[in-house]
DNA sequence: GTGAAAGCGCTAACAT
DNA sequence: ATGTTAGCGCTTTCAC
């Protein structure tokens, strides 16, 4: 196909206002230069049945050396093909993100080739995952995008549909053992790395911090807290990792966790929470113990109480894992294999890890 | 324009395979409607000359009610139009991702629609910007992207070019005072902020930082200087900021400078370079008199140097402006307006603000 | 000022 | 196995 892409020959005379293109090749010059039938030669470009491989040959050979290329706006005008995708994933602002970076993927001319069907969720909540899974099997969607947030209920029902040719990306969180067409989420070891340093160099490399995780073994929180472990114990060994709590993803719990550890006279320099959620209870408990700003907190993610936090000094920092362009890149995945099969380059594509600061709050929020 | 954004509704028998997309309204639609042909519908439609306010009132409205959308591909078929944006840029490594993003918004689809020129500067020749400016005026492209290093002497041409109806956008850096139809980029004020914050924080709130400006009088460097001097003054009355030199966004200058600080005996616990360029050579610097890792360096972008010096722990942090988004937005910006004349939001679109750090030097890089 | 008709490049149904 | 033809929805030329 012709590149699109030019660099400026500096003796110019080039450009263009907007005007017809060039000269492009189509199916009726390749059939006059054959002599031979426009049909025949659209069947042999797609593999159609009804044609002898002899000339089948010859008109892929003239298709190519005389540089065709289907005209896109074309097959489409004719064929009028719409595709849908299924998104099944919770509704809350964080999720209102991955939306909106998946509605922007069909902007303008996408939303002619494409449609975006939501099933909604709650947050973990396995079961109804499944059940929404098998209603879009059932409404005969062509692709799935779902965040399982118990992949080894998930991975069979994802296998089936692959299976029999749907293909399905996991978003936000994975299910590495299913055949899933990609992953794409934040790199979590990479994440909980981030968080070690800058626990670690805001604190001038000594001190002792507490982890709070999410959920112990669920995997985002599990790789997020192994992966803060080893940093610390490989490159800062002035900080020392106490206790290891469990705040459920509660948006209560971690008050109690807070007030639990002053309570027990633990001195505390820093916190990693593994998640966003409960960070405002978290903060509040600080506060009223008095350490709000004393205790270096880092966190994920950039909701409402999070910004705030981030503004007072509560909270250090807060990483990001860009939600927008999880919701993009999980509908251009599977819009891009579903028509043309064509699969991404691994099996994960990772996300940016924004670190949310106070000065840079307002670049940030979802 | 009928959405193509779906909720799943749970009652649910939706859905669909790539099938002819549902009825959708066309212009034929209309002349039905109101029995009169599809060329008065067209004309109304496109407000073109040679027809009644009358009828064209009525056809305006009824395609209203009716929900009327014209269908892109229809168009594009017909009238072959191709677009050609130039863009005016340094070609180094930075620029690089710079120009991967421009591309890829021409992936698939666009490639069809749109051509992109480009018409290599080197870094601070501004000469040669305006030179290649008319040319590609001369060549009569429809929109323009620059990155204009003297935005005095651009400024008369952007607006010349405005004028004359070619939209032009900044990029990178900015011309404020011209007509450039918005400035994609990077806001510096705000990365002054961080990287004051990040200084501080690194330094536990209090010690003494060196500036190091490539140049105090270009805007880019200007802003990032000033902001960050204002954070710390409001901010962390522990750091005090002493000299501030001027590299001339020199490879080698950052060198002298620093062997000159030392020499000095000026006792220096951070050092903020407002560039990407040198930091190799202060690197070194560092290294010889025996600092490295000891003095808290922030600086700009990832270029190799800058990732080799995170990795050893000589640079602190590092502040990336996201070429890649830079050009992506750009061609987006140019492609919008020259289309439907919809201008962006604001005056300004700001790239986000990467952090890079040790621990996630994998995911940045250009 | 309005209507009729050709045709963009392609697919698909119908002939042969 | 191959040729012919009728559109997809739109723009544009040429009649009236």
């Amino acid at each position: 196909m012709e590149s699109s892409v030019h660099v400026h020959e500096h003796s110019s005379r080039g450009g263009g206002k907007p005007s017809r293109a060039k000269k492009t090749v189509t199916q009726k010059d390749i059939a006059r230069a054959l002599g031979i039938s426009r049909g025949t030669v659209d069947r042999a470009l797609h593999g159609r049945a009804g044609i002898s491989t002899a000339v089948k040959e010859r008109i892929l050979s003239t298709a190519k050396s005389l540089g065709y290329a289907p005209n896109k706006f074309a097959q489409l005008l004719v064929t009028g093909k719409k595709i849908t995708i299924a998104m099944i994933t919770p509704s809350d602002p964080f999720w209102v993100r991955v939306h909106e970076g998946a509605n922007s993927y069909l902007s303008e001319l996408g939303e002619w080739l494409l449609r975006v069907t939501w099933y909604e969720t709650t947050v973990h909540d396995p079961e109804r995952e499944v059940a929404l899974f098998q209603e879009a099997l059932e409404a005969r969607v062509d692709g799935i995008g779902i965040a399982p947030s118990d992949p080894d209920l998930l991975t069979p029902w994802i296998d089936r549909a692959v299976r029999s040719g749907i293909p399905v990306v996991t978003l936000n969180t994975d299910a590495p053992e299913s055949d899933r067409i990609v992953f794409i989420g934040q790199d979590s070891a990479v994440a909980g790395r981030v968080a070690a340093e800058l626990l670690a160099k805001f604190l001038l490399g000594r001190g002792r911090v507490a982890i709070i995780a999410g959920f112990k073994n669920v995997l985002v929180h599990k790789l997020r807290m192994d992966a803060f472990r080893d940093a610390i114990a490989k490159d800062y060994a002035g900080v020392a990792i106490g206790e290891i709590y469990e705040s459920h993803d509660s948006d209560s719990e971690p008050y109690e966790i807070a007030r639990a550890i002053f309570r027990a006279g633990i001195a505390v320099d820093g916190i990693y929470l593994t998640t966003g959620t409960g960070i405002g209870a978290l903060g509040r408990a600080l506060k009223e113990i008095g350490v709000a700003g004393t205790v270096k907190v880092v966190c994920f993610d950039f909701l409402a109480d999070t910004l705030e936090l981030l503004k007072d000094g509560t909270v250090s920092a807060s990483i990001g894992e860009d939600p927008y362009s999880q919701g993009y890149q999980s509908v251009k995945a599977l819009y891009n294999y579903i028509t043309d099969r064509r699969k991404p380059d691994g099996p994960a594509l990772y996300t940016r890890m924004d670190i949310g600061l106070r000065a840079n709050i307002d670049l940030l929020g979802y």
